[in-house]
DNA sequence: ATATCTTATCATACCGTTAAAGCAGTCGGT
DNA sequence: ACCGACTGCTTTAACGGTATGATAAGATAT
C-alpha cells in the first residue's frame, strides 16, 4: 500500500502538500493540486485510517453495542436504516464485540481504545451498569428507544404512548371492553410509555383495567406465548389483547390457535413495530407501525451531526407511529 | 485517556517495559510486572488500537461487506453467528459502508485503508467486479456460500446439492411426480448447486423435468410470488414446489392461498434455510435446514486462524444440511 | 581480578498522518 | 528601495504504540 511519502516523492512535493491536497486546504496552487491528485490516483493511494486517527484522535467509525440477538427483526431493520445512513458518510460501523464474561470489561474503555467517534445504544436499560460511565464520558451517543440524555447523549424514539392509545381506541370502536395488555419489561422507557399509553387509552374510554389482564413479560415470541397461556387460564378471558411487540403477538396468536380458538373471531390481537413479518404472517397482523429503518437513519444522522459539530446540542427525536389495521382484529363475539 | 507514557511515568519504568508487560514478553521481572499491571488498572489504561495498528500493520478488525438487506433473515442469523464467534476473540466487526454510486470506489482499497485483517464476503457473485481485485490482494477472506478460492481465500457452505435432493426424495416418497423448482439466480455457487441437486434428485427417481416447471427468480419473497404466479398460470400445474429459500416459499404459499388453493392439500411447498420464521409461519414450513449461525461462527473462526497463522491454508468447510418436515408437504390429491 | 554471559531495563527509531511554524518569492504601496 | 502582506510550499514535532539494539548490574567462569 502506497503511503503519503510515496505520493510526495513521485509528485516531487513534500508530504505536507500532499496532505493539504487530500484535506482540501486552500493554500495549494492548482497546478500542484492537479499533479498530486493525479499521482494519488496513479498509485492508488488511500490514506491510512489508523495513522490519521492517531493524530486526529478520531476513527471515522461509529460503534454499536448490540445486546440482543440480530435475529430480532427490530434490530435487523434498525441496522438496515443505519447502513443506509452510513453509506457515503465516510463513517463505518463497528460492532463492538463485548466481553461480558469479563467482570471488569468496560464498554467505555472499549470505545476509547477503539477511538470510536460515537455510539448508538439500543436496548439499554435505565439501570445498565455501563450507562453511567458512558454518560460521563465524552463519547457522542444516540440511544434508540430510551429516554436517556446527557451532556453528549441524545435519543430517538417513536410516539409510543400515542401508538398504544390508537390501538386501544381501535379495539373500543370495534366494541371490545375486556381488553388485555401484554407488556415488555418496564426497565426501559419504551416499556413504561407503552404501559402508560394503555392505561390512559382505557381511561379515555371510561374502561376499567382488570389487573389480571395486564401481564409483564418480555418482548420475544416466548414472552408472548407465556403471557397468553396465563390469560387463557383465567375464568373470564379477554376478547382482545394488545402486545408491545410483533413477536409477542405471534407467540400469543400461536397459543390461541393451539387452544382451539381463532383469531380474530374469538380474540383480537394487536402487535407493535410493524416489522416485515407482520404482513407475511397469517393472519396478517394488525399492529402499531413505527418506521424502524428511518429511526436507524435518523439516529446516525444526528449522531454524525453531534460528532462533527461539537456544540450541536444532543437532540431528542420522536418519530410518528400509526396503527395499521390488518386481519387480526374484529368485532367481539356476542 | 491515559497513554503508555502515563503508565510508564507513574510506574517509574520506561514505555518499553510497559509495552512488554502488555504483550506478555518474558524478560520482565515479576516485581516490575506486578507494579506495571497495577498502574495499568489504576489508570484504567487501554492500548490505543490506532497506534498499535499503525506499527503492526493490523487493526484487529474483520470486515463484512453486506450487499443485501439486513432484513434478509439469512443475513441476520449469519451475523448472529459471527457475533458469537467474535466475542472474546479480541476482534471487532466492521461493516464496510460501500460507496457504490462512486464508479471508482474500490472495496479492496477501503479494506486496505481501514487495515482490516480479514473479510467475510457474503452474496458475492462469480462475476462481481470487485472480486478479482480482492483475490489478488493479501487480505484473508472467507466467502460464505460461494465456491471461490484464492491464495488467501477460502469458503464455507452447506451441502446444497444433498439438501435439495433430500427435498425431492421426500416429495417422491409422498407420491408426487409433477414437481416444480423455483430457483434463485444462477450467478452464485449456491444457485448452481441447488439447481444441480434438483436435476439429479429427479433423475435418481426416474422423473423427467418439465422445463416449464423450472423457474429462475430471486431469493426474495417477491421472487417466490412472481414464480408461483407463472406456475399457476400453466395448464397443468405442479403438485409440489421446491424453493431455494424460505422467503421464496412464503411468497409462493401466499400466492397459492390467494388463488383459492390450499397448502399442502393442493400443492406441497418446501423451502430452504430453515430460518427462524419457517417455524412461526402458518402453516409451518417444511424446509431444508442449514445451521446458519454455525456457518457464521465457523467462517470467523477459520478466518481468524488464517489471519494469525499466515501459512494456514485457506480452507473449505462444508456444513451438513437436512430436511425438516413440517406442515407444508403432504400426499398429492388423487 | 578479569572476562564472559544473563537478565532486566532503557533510549530511540519508526509506523503514516496532520498541523503549526517557518521560509522563500511575488506584489502593491509608499 | 524598502516594507509588509500574501501565496505556496517545506520542515518538523507530535500522536501512542512496538521493536531493536544498547546498557548496566549481577552471576559465573577462567
Amino acid at each position: 500500500m502506497a503511503s503519503i511519502h510515496d505520493v510526495a516523492k513521485e509528485a516531487g512535493v513534500s508530504v505536507a502538500t500532499v496532505s493539504k491536497v487530500i484535506n482540501n486546504y486552500p493554500d495549494v496552487s492548482d497546478k500542484t493540486r492537479k499533479k498530486v491528485s493525479q499521482t494519488i490516483k496513479q498509485l492508488k493511494y488511500h490514506p491510512n485510517v489508523a495513522a490519521r486517527g492517531l493524530v486526529k484522535g478520531r476513527s471515522w467509525t461509529v460503534g454499536v453495542f448490540v445486546t440482543t440477538s440480530f435475529t430480532n427483526p427490530f434490530v435487523s431493520e434498525l441496522l438496515e436504516g443505519i447502513k443506509t445512513a452510513l453509506q457515503n458518510s465516510g463513517y463505518d460501523l463497528v460492532l463492538l464485540s463485548t466481553r461480558f464474561d469479563d467482570p471488569n470489561y468496560s464498554f467505555v474503555e472499549h470505545c476509547l481504545s477503539r477511538n470510536v467517534d460515537g455510539v448508538v445504544g439500543f436496548g439499554v436499560a435505565r439501570n445498565d451498569p455501563h450507562l453511567e460511565e458512558l454518560l460521563e464520558s465524552d463519547i457522542a451517543t444516540m440511544f434508540v428507544d430510551a429516554d436517556i440524555r446527557g451532556r453528549r447523549a441524545g435519543y430517538i424514539t417513536t410516539e409510543n404512548k400515542a401508538g398504544i392509545m390508537q390501538a386501544v381506541e381501535h379495539l373500543v370502536e370495534l366494541g371490545h371492553s375486556r381488553i388485555s395488555f401484554i407488556s415488555g419489561e418496564l426497565d426501559k422507557a419504551v416499556g413504561v410509555l407503552r404501559h402508560e399509553g394503555f392505561m390512559e387509552g382505557m381511561k379515555a374510554h371510561n374502561l376499567s383495567v382488570n389487573p389480571d389482564y395486564v401481564r409483564i413479560s418480555d418482548y420475544s415470541m416466548e414472552g408472548g406465548t407465556r403471557a397468553m397461556n396465563d390469560l387463557l387460564a383465567l375464568n373470564e378471558r379477554p376478547t382482545a389483547v394488545v402486545c408491545t411487540s410483533d413477536m409477542m403477538a405471534f407467540g400469543a396468536i400461536n397459543v390461541i390457535h393451539r387452544s382451539g380458538l381463532s383469531v380474530p373471531e374469538d380474540i383480537s390481537v394487536i402487535g407493535f413495530d410493524n416489522t416485515y413479518y407482520s404482513e407475511i404472517f397469517s393472519p396478517a397482523l394488525t399492529t402499531v407501525n413505527q418506521n424502524i429503518p428511518s429511526i436507524g437513519s435518523h439516529a446516525i444522522e444526528t449522531l454524525i451531526a453531534m460528532i462533527e459539530n461539537s456544540d450541536f446540542a444532543p437532540s431528542v427525536v420522536t418519530e410518528p407511529s400509526n396503527l395499521v389495521v390488518r386481519c387480526t382484529t374484529a368485532k367481539p363475539r356476542k
